[in-house]
DNA sequence: GAGATTTTAGACTATATAGTCCATAATTGT
DNA sequence: ACAATTATGGACTATATAGTCTAAAATCTC
């Protein structure tokens, strides 16, 4: 019956998820939106309501698919090893990225804090990832790679916490050295007891 | 010989810096600062020139002011007391914002990283605390506080972006439950030998 | 007190922006 | 093939915004 679409939704919506984490909400204008989406308004606000509606979908996206990839390292894997591999591949992604885009939730937290609905999505991205951690570390303490009396929901709001601040500081500052140095700290930290 | 300024700039320019803290440099608007700063457009530009060299002082300020406060606090005290002290001040001051305006330094970094003049002024701050981090870990460890094999420079590293992202955290999350347990596992962190 | 000089108030301009709307194009079912 | 229906292009609108400019006000020196 009707007259189907031409574009890729979803291709659509990484787009505008892409041009929202390089420029940020405010500077991203809907302009820029239909040139990297490759879509005329109508189709835009027909497919994704209005500006802010857009933003809300890039960033459930954008926590969906961050949550996935961190699954999927801290499984099936000492949790140091884990730890180890999941910094390494931030610091090279971190050090590739000419734009320092950073962390697109981070940015959103820092730009949009009076938007509860995105904060909403925010909170929940973080403490799903929170939760994340926690269940790595206790499934590492099962396995007697860390201490029995260690805190495990503590040291995962410490460790969540602490990769933020990592992509924050790399946002600003992306020194190879630096970002070393913290990740090191970091890992000892799973041996205090 | 001329009419002298009937504001304070000093005055006006904290105010400057608290209505970008509030609401970031793009959803902030020239009535907006005339409103904060109770000056007309006139004045403003005459005084500060135009908005973005206006939040380049403010920021200015604001990273004066914050890394007094931080050598107030690191100095002439056991380290450990220094930071607990540090992160008592910071829990108290997230809980009692009901704008959750966070870290201003973070805010801009997240949102105005492609302003190579202020990331400088950004960078600048995050060295220098991380410096009088550094000093003061030093100096702890010449008292025999911190144990002599620890790096110094990688700790304080980590101590100022745990910071950050603490700050981050509290801005989209501030559960006191959360900081506390992030604060903790964090001062544990100086005795990892 | 008059002239010189700077500040101030606020009107004004040019532009950018989010969102709307309508005419046309493309498709499917009958 | 034609009607029905949805997608698309792009013009259009209303508004907000950064920055400019002019005239009046306030002060100091002489």
């Amino acid at each position: 019956m009707p007259r189907p679409r031409e574009f890729d939704p979803d291709l659509a919506l990484e787009r505008a998820m892409q041009t929202f984490w390089s420029q940020g909400y405010e500077s991203t204008s809907l302009d820029d939106l239909c040139d990297a989406m490759a879509l005329s308004r109508s189709s835009l606000y027909a497919a994704f309501g209005d500006k802010r509606a857009l933003l809300l979908r890039a960033l459930t996206r954008y926590t969906t698919k961050g949550t996935a990839r961190f699954v999927a390292i801290l499984a099936d894997r000492p949790i140091r090893d884990a730890l180890a591999m999941l910094f390494d591949e931030l610091i090279g992604q971190i050090l590739a990225d000419s734009e320092h885009r950073g962390c697109f939730i981070g940015n959103c937290t820092a730009e949009l804090a009076r938007d509860d609905e995105a904060m909403a999505i925010v909170r929940g991205a973080m403490r799903r990832n929170e939760d994340h951690f926690r269940a790595a570390l206790e499934a590492a303490q099962a396995r007697g790679e860390i201490q029995p009396g260690v805190d495990a929901t503590a040291l995962a709001r410490f460790l969540f916490t602490g990769l933020q601040g990592f992509r924050l500081l790399a946002k600003a500052d992306p020194d190879r050295a630096r970002l070393r140095d913290v990740a090191r700290v970091m890992l000892t930290c799973l041996d205090v007891g």
